[in-house]
RNA sequence: GUGGCCUUAGCUCAACCGGCAGAGCAGCGGACUGUGGAUCCGCAGGUUACGGGUUCGACCCCCGUAGGCCACCCCA
């Protein structure tokens, strides 16, 4: 047994893996590039204060689920893995004065997020997600857009049975009122609350609709609705965002008890689920808006929207689907030699070949030919070099691996006979 | 953080009631000395996840740890 593993919950991809990543990734870029926002990088880490203050203390996420980094020294900076992208995104929007570019703004960052969770299928310590914020517009029609962007991710990277689902949770001027409405309802059922329902009576109150408790199920039912709480802007807000998905043939359900696990959020809030899944791990993304995230960093009060995709979620949906796995790419030629001893000369001419733009790969294990051209075979190559006695005139044997045949070439002339085969090759 | 199930070769899995750890696939080689996907034969691969205990004897029973999966919690 291997004495080292990949620490829990993380895992290597391997090349078959990455390379569905990369698909994703070359859909989000597409994306990104149609609907015009720009791919940046941000740090992996940042202050813990970043996520403390962004996301919220008293959020699962930083509470219980923040990678925190063990300090160098006593004076150090407290330092955390990035759980999410926002937060790091806007700071760096505040950290950079963008607030001077015409607005909105639109940045899109790929890459892994950290989370220290209990591992489960789909649910990593280390996952990946891409992320789409678009900073200082007020909307409504930029929160269509998103979630509309994000939907037809889902399509191109090939999921079905997408489902959206959006609410509005309310902003400073109506939601604290809600919330006590809430408090007060819940208050008066409190023998029929669970422990940890009872605690979130008092951190956050939101969070008992979310509440997967079969007990719980005729209780949220009765409780006070946002939507009957809503203030007129919100309100208005939200009737505007739900009549230009219509508009652009977005189907959604609205879901009254639809609220999000970070702080930050108000208005819109919407989530991608997979209809019919098996096991908990439904959703596949998610967002909202965020009209208070630059003030809480630092930053003027500045309108944004956003969402973050899992592309871990969408690569396990896909498992069981319709997109074959990914091939490793066959080469064009496998260079052999008749003397499997003379791997110089096999080397030196798939580096001229290579220098020609062609993907050849040298035969350089010492094995006779046969097995050479055996292993060619099994690689899918479409061509095989010979070589052998004829090098000393500079010629070798081009030999076409699928009808069999061969002929000699001058090795002058290799790059541009293999160039145009594989041409015609492509097109039969 | 809580509970349940699981862990045997790189992969998929066998091994009777507790009695010598095996097969298929993959890898490498030989048959075949400058000509390939087939076939046959062989080689290599293991502290049975790890650590303890019970027993004449443990892959098998017991305890602990790690990891995986599942359900919570929560999310992507």
């Amino acid at each position: 047994m291997a004495s080292f593993r990949a620490p829990r919950g993380t895992r290597d991809l391997l090349p078959e893996v990455r390379a569905g990543l990369s698909r994703l990734e070359g859909v989000a870029r597409s994306l990104a590039a149609r609907y015009g926002y720009r791919e940046m990088e941000i740090p992996l880490f940042e202050q813990t204060a970043v996520f403390e203050r962004g996301i919220g203390a008293s959020t699962d996420v930083v509470e219980k689920e923040l990678f925190r980094l063990a300090p160098r020294t006593e004076e150090a900076e407290s330092w955390a893995l990035r759980p999410e992208a926002t937060a790091g995104i806007v700071r760096a929007f505040v950290q950079h004065g963008m607030q001077t570019l015409p607005q909105p703004v639109k940045l899109s960052v790929l890459g892994p997020m950290f989370r220290y969770d209990r591992p489960q299928a789909g649910r990593y310590r280390q996952f990946w997600q891409w992320d789409a914020e678009a900073i200082g517009d007020p909307g409504p029609a930029v929160d269509a857009e998103v979630i509309e962007m994000g939907l037809r991710f889902y399509v191109e990277a090939g999921v079905t049975d997408v489902q959206v689902l959006v609410n509005s949770i309310g902003d400073s001027a109506c939601r604290p009122a809600y919330l006590g409405r809430l408090k007060e309802y819940f208050g008066r059922h409190e023998a029929e609350l669970s422990d940890t329902d009872r605690q979130r009576l008092e951190t956050s109150p939101l969070r008992l609709l979310d509440s997967k408790d079969p007990a719980m199920a005729a209780l949220i039912a009765a409780a006070p609705k946002i939507s009957e709480c809503l203030c007129d802007a919100c309100s208005t807000h939200f009737a505007a965002v739900l009549a230009h998905l219509e508009a652009v043939g977005v189907p959604y359900r609205v879901e009254p008890t639809l609220v999000r696990g970070l702080d930050y959020y108000a208005r819109t809030a919407f989530e991608y689920y997979r209809r019919g899944a098996e096991g908990q791990q439904q959703a596949l993304g998610g967002g909202g808006r965020y009209d208070g995230l630059a003030e809480l960093l630092g930053g003027r009060p500045t309108p944004a929207i956003g969402f973050a995709l899992g592309l871990d979620r969408v690569l396990l949906a896909l498992e069981d689907g319709s997109e074959p796995r990914a091939r490793p790419a066959a080469p064009l030629a496998v260079i052999v030699g008749a003397d499997p001893a003379d791997t110089v000369a096999r080397l030196r001419v798939a580096s001229l070949l290579r220098a020609e733009g062609l993907a050849v790969r040298a035969e350089l294990a010492p094995r006779k030919l046969g097995r050479q051209l055996e292993a060619a075979s099994r690689d899918h190559a479409h061509f095989a070099v010979i070589i052998g006695d004829e090098l000393a005139d500079g010629h070798v044997q081009l030999k076409d691996l699928e009808a069999g045949t061969q002929r000699l070439v001058a090795l002058d002339d290799l790059a541009k006979d293999l160039t145009r085969a594989a041409k015609s090759h492509h097109h039969g």
